[in-house]
DNA sequence: TATAATTACTTACATAAAGTAACTAAGTGA
DNA sequence: TCACTTAGTTACTTTATGTAAGTAATTATA
């Protein structure tokens, strides 16, 4: 009795922006390419979490990643065309967040 | 070192997203009232978790519930205004998924 | 020359979240 | 009285995430 099954697109795009951070992840790459050490800080998730969803994300080719072998080397994520192509989401989640929930009180 | 810090809002408003099935919970509920079991057997997510996230919903007013005295008893969980005004979100992720995912082949 | 520093990870272990399946409560109906 | 239905809850298992230490490569410092 499966009455209103869901697009297994959908679905799937949502079980991708529903895992924990992938979401702040990728909003942080639409404003250019960061490194590891720059996502991990800014977003406060763990190098071990981190380091898994890129991966994922690399796999799923919304993220790409470029080593500049310098010293020490630099590894840069930056977002590929479908990639840039969530930032729409990440605008309407942003806007519904400044409609709807409260400024933080001191 | 935080350099660039992310505004709370949308940060909360991503961390409720990125909850597991809450995204799937709120698409379903953009059709319409649905009762518990419906929700359930439709977005295939435990009875446990399905009761946890929906008193999560009510509690941010997202989700309210309604109870008709019927026999058996009907409850009914439906999108409030600020519930409503995450379709425009639920949209572009449908769009994204269009044109970015493949489509399941048989 | 040995020690320390930096970046980008990985590993082992602990805790939190989610899945599973059985159970409860309230109200019929057979 | 026993069974059926809905809307949950409870106890227990599995999976995901957090924490903190470790690794490898390269250079800088004492």
């Amino acid at each position: 009795m499966n009455q209103a099954l869901i697009c297994p697109r959908f679905e799937k795009a949502m079980s991708l922006m529903s895992q924990r951070w992938t979401g702040l992840v990728i909003y942080q790459l639409l404003t250019g390419p960061k490194r590891f050490c720059t996502l991990e800080s800014s977003i406060g998730i763990s190098g071990r979490v981190l380091s898994e969803r890129l991966k994922d994300l690399e796999h799923q080719g919304i993220v790409k990643r470029a080593v500049y072998p310098e010293t020490p080397v630099r590894i840069e994520y930056s977002l590929t065309e479908k990639g840039e192509a969530l930032e729409p989401v990440m605008r309407e989640i942003e806007k519904w967040s400044q409609t709807w929930l409260p400024n933080e009180m001191k």
